[in-house]
DNA sequence: GTCTATAGGAGGATAGAC
DNA sequence: GTCTATCCTCCTATAGAC
C-alpha cells in the first residue's frame, strides 16, 4: 500500500532505505531493524517482500543495473554508427557516461547505488553480484575496446578494463578522501571535473599498454604496422 | 606467551587471523568469536590485547602501513637521484612497486592486507583509516607527480592520482572478477602481468590529462612548450 | 596472560492475529 | 499487506578466578 505522503509503496521505501544504508555502512554494518526504521515500515516487511536480508541486497542491486546496461548498449551502438574504426575514447565514454549522468542528475538514490557498487566491486564476498548483473554487457565493451585497438593483445584489453573499472568505482565511492587529500581543491562530487578527465586518461592508458607487446620479448622490435 | 608450534604470540596470531577474515568478509562480517577461534586463542584476548574489536581493526591496519610508507619514500628518493626532471613512470613505479613486490612474495598475510585495504579504501565508514595512515606519504607523491608534470593543473594531478589508486586497490582486492570476466585468460594473481602494464597505463593517463588544460576554454590553443 | 562465566543487548527470521 | 509478539541465536564486552 503506497504511503500517503510520498506515494511510494512499502517495498520501494525498503529498497530506497536499504540502498542508502548499505552504501554508507556496508551490508553487514546495517541491520534489518535499521532499514525498516529508516523506511518507516514494520520489521516483518523485509521477510514478506523479499524473503531475507540477503535477498533484499540482491533486489537493491538488480533494481538499477538493467537501466545502466540498456543505456550503455544504446550509446555503444550509437558510436558504431560513426564511420570507420571505433574510436577508443568514444567507447570509454559510452561506458561511463550513463553513470556520470546519473551521478550528476539522478538524485540521492543513484548516488547511493554507485557507492554501494564501489563496495560490492571491491569485496570478495559480494563481487559475484557484479559478475551476474554487469558482465554480459561488459563483454560487449571488451569486444568494442578490442575493435578500437586491433593490434592489442587481448590480455592488455582485459587489464586495461580492470584498471578502468577500479578507477571508476573509487570515483563513485564518495569516501571524501580526494577532497581531504587535495585540501578541497578537488571535490568527489564535481562530476564535470571527472567527466573531463576520465575518458582521456583511460584512452591514453589503453593505447600505451597496447603499444607494449607484453608477453613478447621485451627487447623485440615493435610491429611495423600502426 | 608464544605458541609452541608457530612461535607466534597470541597477539600476533590475533592480528593475522583478523587480517585474513576482515579482508574476506569485511569488518562487520566477522565476529570476535570468528577471529579468536581462527587464531586459536580465547575470546577475551581481543579485549585484553586491543581493548575492542574496532581497535583490533586499527591495529591490523597500522601494522603494515609504516613498512609500505618507508619503502615508498626510499624508492622515491632513489628516483630523485637520477639526473634531470623526475620521470613520471618512475614515480608511479616507486609508488606501486612496494605493493606489487609484497603481493608477489610477501605471503598470505600481505595478500590479505591488500584485500582489506581495497575494502577500506572504498568504504565511507573506514576511509579515514586511509587518510590517517597513508596521506602524509601520498602528499609527497603528489608533489613528485607535479614535478614530473610541471605544466599540469594541480587538479589534474589529484584526479590522476585518484584514478591510479582506484585501479590499484581493485587490483589488490582479489575478487576473482577479472579471472571470470576473461575466462581465466588473465589472473588477478599474475603480478608480473600487472607490473608490466600498470605504470605505463597510468603514466600515459597522467600525461594525457595534463595536456588538456581543463578549466581553460576548451578551444584555447595548447601551450607551445612541451 | 589466560580462561570461565555471564551480563545485556542486538541479530535474522517467522507464526499468527488482524 | 501489515503489525505484534516472540524464538533463539549470536554479538561485544568484562568481571573475576587462576
Amino acid at each position: 500500500m503506497p504511503n500517503r505522503k510520498t506515494g511510494r509503496s512499502a517495498k520501494d521505501r525498503l529498497l530506497d532505505a536499504a540502498e542508502r544504508l548499505f552504501a554508507k555502512r556496508g551490508y553487514h554494518g546495517v541491520s534489518i531493524r535499521d532499514i525498516t526504521e529508516a523506511a518507516g515500515v514494520d520489521v516483518a516487511m523485509v521477510s514478506y517482500h523479499f524473503g531475507s536480508k540477503r535477498a533484499l541486497l540482491t533486489a537493491v542491486f538488480e533494481r538499477r543495473a538493467e537501466e545502466i546496461n540498456v543505456e550503455r548498449l544504446e550509446r555503444l551502438e550509437a558510436t558504431r554508427r560513426g564511420r570507420g574504426r571505433l574510436d577508443l575514447e568514444q567507447v570509454v565514454n559510452s561506458f561511463m557516461e550513463p553513470l556520470f549522468e546519473r551521478m550528476a542528475r539522478g538524485g540521492r538514490g543513484w548516488k547511493s547505488y554507485f557507492a554501494l557498487l564501489a563496495q560490492v566491486n571491491n569485496s570478495p564476498e559480494f563481487a559475484v553480484l557484479m559478475t551476474r548483473n554487469f558482465d554480459p554487457v561488459v563483454h560487449k565493451f571488451i569486444e568494442a575496446l578490442q575493435s578500437a585497438l586491433p593490434d592489442a593483445d587481448p590480455r592488455d584489453v582485459y587489464w586495461g578494463y580492470h584498471f578502468l573499472t577500479g578507477a571508476l568505482t573509487l570515483t563513485f565511492a564518495e569516501t571524501g578522501r580526494l577532497d581531504r587529500l587535495s585540501g578541497q581543491l578537488c571535490r568527489s562530487t564535481d562530476s564535470d571535473g571527472v567527466r573531463a578527465r576520465f575518458a582521456p586518461f583511460m584512452a591514453a592508458g589503453f593505447a600505451a599498454v597496447a603499444r607494449r607487446r607484453v608477453g613478447e620479448a621485451a627487447a623485440a622490435p615493435r610491429r611495423a604496422r600502426r
